[in-house]
RNA sequence: GUCCCGUUCGUCUAGCCAGGUCCAGGACACAGGGUUUUCAUCCCUGUAACAGGGGUUCGAAUCCCCUACGGGACGCCA
């Protein structure tokens, strides 16, 4: 079998839409299962369209995924332009191959393809107009992911415009043919297009390859796909709050596609493997933010510290809470109590602030719900006086010390717990309260907590 | 309107091709509880689905047909 070549060919008229970078994912992980070419392709062909900026996203989206071309813009290829605005010469010569074989013809400034079949005026319901109609063969293509898929032409189309330009069924399938593109793997919506697309293949005398029509993904909330304007179908919004790109990509990979083993976090490399064309669902999926958020932190927790702390640094730097003259041993040993915890990297600031500032606000929630009950006073005094004797200020002497107490005044452990937690962090959530104490130290736990007395 | 595709918990899905082990499994979300340590981690429990109808069969979530519903396409956009 003669080597996988797939492509990813988007249209760089806005910004990355969580559905083509789907496609671009799917088509990347076929490649990478089958030691195959994932070919990046720009389909430019509409001017007044198409814009830098917009091919700036795209190319930095793709990076940000890690999805990475063997050929396609920046890195070439034996078989470029990988621009379609430059491969015009290239149309020429297939239209003038149609144009010998009688299958274009010129009509209102346009270039229409002939369909082969009986013609027969009728009525088009949709368009509001007499129109003519060709009874021509049903095209047949055995879809990887649907099966057997019918359907034919009715209507000779456009592909070149009244100004020139080439339009997308024609430059699509010339390049495609160009490029000896193996594999087709694309959203559903261009099932009823490849129609078009075979008569094409068959007119230029070439055997279409193989198609994979992919499922959509659904708007959250309302009917219909998702669009560009809908919450969360940009990547540009993951890559501002900070997501893993590796978060992103495993989530995109479950809409559609499953491991089939109940896993659902696992690392590319082994979605790598496990990936087929025949185990893509043919159902639409409706995209879920909560679950990719969740996907999200489970990536997080399970970063190597070094990673973490890497990722951690700018954001915290960002939140003016350290800045180069931080101590980077008090740093890891912060975050390595709050990795466990924190849901989202955007979290991080307003999680651990209290570790880099002594004059912290207090949550007015907690605040209240922590002081209306009990004797908070006695038992801030009581841990006061107890810490300030510690001589070995760390999780385990700090954990027996609270126990101690409790037994001692007969009350539970919490509520040293809570009272110290609000005085240290000004809040009632947050990491493990005696891995936190041991982190901030004897000096500013006693400060903080007295702070909270005088308050009080 | 025409054509094409689809339909398992609220959502993502496993199971379907090779019918019995499925009074349907996992995950997110939600609800309750636990960890005599808070909590956003962790653990446990709960709610919750084979779209409907017909057929084939000893037996159907699984095979066939119909209906309903959902999605897509019908651009000189891609």
């Amino acid at each position: 079998m003669s080597q996988v070549r797939v492509r990813f060919a988007p249209s760089p008229t806005g910004s990355f839409h969580i559905g083509s970078a789907r496609t671009a994912l799917f088509n990347w992980l076929y490649a990478q299962h089958t030691g195959g070419k994932f070919i990046l392709r720009i389909e430019d062909t509409d001017k007044e369209r198409n814009t830098p900026e917009a091919l700036q996203h795209l190319i930095d989206g793709m990076k940000w995924l890690g999805l990475l071309w063997d050929e396609g813009p920046e890195v070439g290829g034996d078989f470029g332009s990988y621009f379609q605005s430059e491969r015009k010469d290239v149309y020429q010569v297939y239209l003038k191959k149609l144009r010998d074989t009688d299958r274009a013809y010129d009509k209102d400034g346009a270039v229409f393809f002939r369909l082969e079949g009986d013609r027969y005026q009728a009525y088009d319901n949709f368009k509001k107009c007499e129109v003519e109609k060709v009874k021509a063969e049903p095209q047949v293509i055995n879809d990887l992911v649907r099966g057997k898929v019918e359907r034919a032409e009715e209507q000779d189309f456009v592909i070149f415009r009244k100004n020139g330009e080439p339009v997308f069924h024609f430059v699509n399938v010339v390049d495609d043919i160009c490029m000896q593109i193996s594999h087709v793997i694309r959203g559903e919506d261009h099932l009823s297009n490849t129609s078009k697309h075979c008569e094409l293949f068959k007119a230029f005398g070439h055997t279409p390859p193989e198609f994979a029509h992919i499922p959509l993904i659904l708007k959250s909330h309302g009917s219909g796909k998702m669009s560009k304007r809908d919450e969360g179908a940009l990547i540009d919004e993951y890559q501002s709050r900070n997501f893993l790109p590796a978060a992103v990509r495993n989530y995109l990979c479950l809409l559609g596609w499953s491991p089939k083993d109940d896993r659902e976090v696992l690392p590319i490399e082994e979605i790598i493997q496990l990936f087929s064309l025949e185990g893509i669902n043919k159902n639409n999926a409706r995209f879920d933010e909560k679950k990719m958020s969740f996907i999200n932190s489970e990536h997080l927790r399970h970063l190597p510290i070094d990673e973490f702390i890497n990722l951690a640094k700018p954001i915290l730097t960002a939140a003016k809470l350290i800045d180069e003259n931080i101590d980077t041993d008090y740093l890891n040993s912060v975050l390595k109590i709050c990795q466990e915890k924190v849901r989202s990297i955007d979290d991080l600031p307003s999680f651990c602030n209290y570790f880099f500032n002594e004059d912290f606000d207090f949550n007015e929630k907690a605040k209240n719900k922590i002081l209306k009950k009990g004797e908070p006073k006695s038992r801030l005094t009581e841990l006061l006086n107890a810490i300030e004797k510690l001589e070995k200020f760390d999780q385990v002497s700090l954990e027996e010390l609270v126990q101690v107490l409790a037994g001692k005044f007969d009350v539970n452990t919490g509520a040293y717990i809570h009272t110290g937690r609000l005085a240290v962090s000004g809040t009632n959530a947050g990491p493990s309260f005696y891995g936190m104490l041991e982190v901030l130290g004897k000096e500013k736990t006693v400060n903080r907590i007295n702070r909270l007395l005088e308050i009080i």
